[in-house]
DNA sequence: CCTTCCGTTGAACACGTGTTTAGTATCTTA
DNA sequence: TAAGATACTAAACACGTGTTCAACGGAAGG
């Protein structure tokens, strides 16, 4: 047996990331494994002889991305929490865009993976929200996990859709530039809300529970 | 040449129709020709007979469901807005979900279709914003339209990824119960905002705007 | 040196896809 | 009633896919 550390050169992991690439620019659906193969300069048996399958190719490249992304996010989260993670994104995006397209991917497949992704960023945000509000600087609200779903939908809906929302912003095609364009908005939607009266939220309230009067703060 | 109208119960409807079944339900990829056939209970070569070929199909099921969505939504619209749109769609959220699933699907694919979709959401986002900022309910936002694709971002997110939401809610699997559970914070969200200090607001405008200091209101 | 393993290739196979073609029944129309 | 168009089917075709298999080369080890 050989170390593991300087596997990582090999003709097998380059295949892995010739995947990799390619399934983040044209999706799982349209990636065929001779189109991979061809790329890296290989023929389409030998994919099959390190990695077993297609499917085999694929876990291999979803463990990868899985990986390094959680590594980092969790290393870089550490210390200050969500904001160095997201100062450090800010300062160079472009070092991000392989693995978030690929996780772009992942997300619009809707297989398996993808829900275990939603999954751990609605945990990731109900724990920001609950933080936020044992220190004051969240909103006490009355459903916290109705809360953290949404605006994980919000986060997965930007990423997944990033490059449409790009023609409709006259930038470029990238999820990137429209992840700045929307960080203004988004932090003046979080901060003074986005209407200037409470009157539908009480007449929300006020229709989903007809029967019996309650307060309107709990 | 027949009436039109009364076209729309041959079997070349039928196709048609159970095409966009299988399409709102396992997605355009995964649904062939020939379980399309098998389903309507006719031969593949009747598909490509009646419509052309798989493309000629496909646009037709397009046409159909915007045609019905937008007609809908027009008809719906004029009197009272958004709000009688979707308290209708509160009313009976199971005459929808067709064309709902079918439109979740074009989104996913991400063609040129799901992109004019999107445009047409966002301008429609805008609209509204517009008309709240003038008779007073809506915030004066300094980027209506960052606002207005961030908004449309989350609806099509919601849409898009409502079933794997619902896992994290814990609900059925129909998008429907989301948009159910989403309501009420969602709208709480929009009325009080998320924060309960502006000082991630005003920390974001000092960091994006450092070399002259500007008022913190236009 | 010989053998044995491992990485690698090229050709083939089985399968599912969209599409074509020939042929048959059914319906319309003069 | 006769003729012609139309609806429809069954079988086949061409193509792209994932996968298998026999073979070849070179490196490792006894």
């Amino acid at each position: 047996m050989r170390s593991a550390p300087q596997d990582d050169l090999t003709t097998k992991a380059r295949i892995r990331d010739t995947a990799i690439r390619l399934y983040a620019r044209d999706g799982f659906a349209k990636t065929s494994l001779r189109a991979i193969a061809t790329e890296a300069g290989v023929s389409p048996g030998l994919l099959i002889h390190h990695f077993g399958s297609a499917a085999g190719l694929r876990e291999a490249c979803d463990e990868q991305v899985l990986g390094v992304t959680t590594e980092r996010a969790s290393s870089k989260m550490r210390p200050g929490g969500l904001k160095h993670l997201m100062a450090e994104f800010n300062r160079n995006p472009e070092g991000y865009t392989l693995e978030m397209d690929y996780l772009r991917q992942a997300l619009l497949e809707g297989t398996a993976t993808s829900a275990s992704l939603f999954q751990h960023l609605v945990e990731l945000s109900e724990s920001v929200i609950r933080s936020g509000i044992e220190d004051g600087t969240v909103r006490p609200f009355t459903d916290i996990r109705g809360v953290a779903v949404l605006t994980a939908l919000t986060s997965v809906g930007s990423l997944a859709f990033g490059p449409i929302a790009a023609k409709a912003l006259g930038v470029e095609g990238d999820w990137q530039s429209v992840m700045q364009r929307i960080g203004g908005p988004g932090l003046e939607l979080y901060t003074h809300g986005f209407y200037t009266t409470d009157a539908f939220l009480t007449a929300y309230r006020e229709a989903t529970s007809p029967d019996h009067d309650e307060p309107q703060e709990a």
